[in-house]
DNA sequence: CGTGAGGTTGAAACCACTCAAGAAGGGTGG
DNA sequence: CCACCCTTCTTGAGTGGTTTCAACCTCACG
């Protein structure tokens, strides 16, 4: 998603404060400055880019970190004993994995990298530390694990859909409405992921993907091309993702819009 | 689910503490005594018992508390402009309502209970600040949220899989592990949904939910009688659900066992 | 004892899945 | 630069599980 910067390893990059990052607003900074942002700085971490196919976690592993997207876009999947795997969730810029993992103080999912993608590793024993003291940080980390648990819920309602086609328009709504959020355009975009992952996390076929690739933009709806999605036709989207049309024009339909 | 505690408004009951609260290891006390306990305690409200479909809050509502069920049993949904909605989750002793919405500042999901069910508020605000002062309690917090995000997920890999058989057997597996979590017998329990609600919770139609039922009554796995179940077969259960059983006889499987 | 909500059961239609073959890149090595 | 391979995606045809529509049952309740 979004392309994650060119390919040179830019060291300076991994110094790079949370006061000089262009997500701080998204983030765990977001309203915290001054002093409480340099304790908070001093323990998150900068990582070494994962390439596509890169494993942050595996299942199994003991849970030391919460790790935040900075570019690119990451998988997490719960592996079964089969081979077979359920995807659980593509993670956007901005957005926090392995909340899952605290209770338990061990992963059980995969999560594994789509395509360059770079993440912040935040250790959870400093984490919690650093918010006991910092009262703004602990709010904004409740924040934003409870965004995270309305995009689980947005996917929840996608899988309620009986309709294979209303679980792709979902799909893609949501994903438009996320990636507008993390600051790339929500119109046009590239899909880092196969159409197998897309079908795994819609519980559906790959072959009923692509065919509904293929009808939707028949219809007009988007345009396709190889992973590269158009939205033409955005009121038509949200209609068949059942949701009213809270894009660039919130008509204050307070109660029934869903999370993002 | 579990009947709650008869028919007569015990006064006694509302006004009794966290520190004589049977779900007090399971709950936000948990790990907090002494003078912390008290803190708590002093934001904590218990509420007058809500009957069978009373709303504990409506899409729309102001966030202001984060609730947690003491006993019975409460679902939320999303409703969609269509009267339609998709079920996100049943709530059980123990767990934890109204997350979601802290992102937001308001709800924008339906929350009802299914049977009669007593319900502690706890103001969000207020736990915040408390929760700075109490470390222990933040830790707390935070494992029970990540707790609710691994139900979350088993509900997301029960859609996900195509047989509705399995569908169902994930989420009898899951509620009967729940309940013993909660304290109450997990092999045999009264369902306090309807059929219709388990089907739209799995993205099923309900006759379908009702044939499952029959089939697999027949095929000796559950006894269904109206709304009660009784796990025959533990371990074919199990099985059907495509998970290792994790019950009586934890055999040491780290990697693959899934969240409760 | 009527009434209605909730649940079961049956028959037919349909949508999505499976199996299968082919097309379209993208990468590698000659 | 082209040939080749491999992965990914598309497209087609047939099958089957789930849905839909409909009737009937059962129990709780007034």
């Amino acid at each position: 998603m979004a392309d994650s910067d060119g390919g040179v390893i830019d060291l300076q990059r991994l110094r790079r404060s949370c006061s000089e990052c262009s997500l701080r607003t998204l983030c765990l900074p977001a309203g915290i400055s001054g002093d409480d942002l340099a304790q908070l700085d001093r323990v998150v971490r900068s990582r070494m880019p994962l390439d596509a196919g890169d494993a942050l976690f595996h299942a199994g592993d003991a849970f030391e970190h919460i790790f935040v997207v900075r570019g690119g876009c990451l998988r997490t999947a719960q592996p079964a004993d089969d081979g077979a795997e359920q995807l659980i969730g593509f993670h956007l810029p901005g957005e926090l994995v392995g909340l899952e993992a605290i209770s338990d103080g061990r992963h059980y999912l995969d999560a594994v990298a789509l395509e360059r993608t770079s993440v912040c590793a935040v250790p959870f024993t400093q984490l919690e530390q650093v918010a006991s003291s910092v009262p703004g940080l602990q709010h904004q980390l409740l924040r934003i694990i409870s965004r995270e648990m309305a995009h689980e819920q947005r996917h929840l309602v996608a899988l309620g859909r009986r309709v294979a086609e209303q679980r792709l328009a979902i799909f893609l709504f949501s994903l438009s409405q996320r990636l507008q959020a993390a600051g790339y355009p929500g119109e046009a975009f590239h899909l880092s992921m196969s159409r197998e992952d897309i079908a795994n996390y819609l519980g559906l076929a790959l072959e009923t993907v692509s065919r509904l690739f293929g009808r939707m933009a028949e219809d007009g709806v988007i345009a396709v091309e190889r992973r590269d999605i158009r939205i033409l036709d955005r009121v038509r989207l949200s209609e068949l993702a059942g949701q009213p049309d809270c894009g660039p024009d919130p008509q204050g339909g307070e109660a029934s819009s869903g999370p993002l």
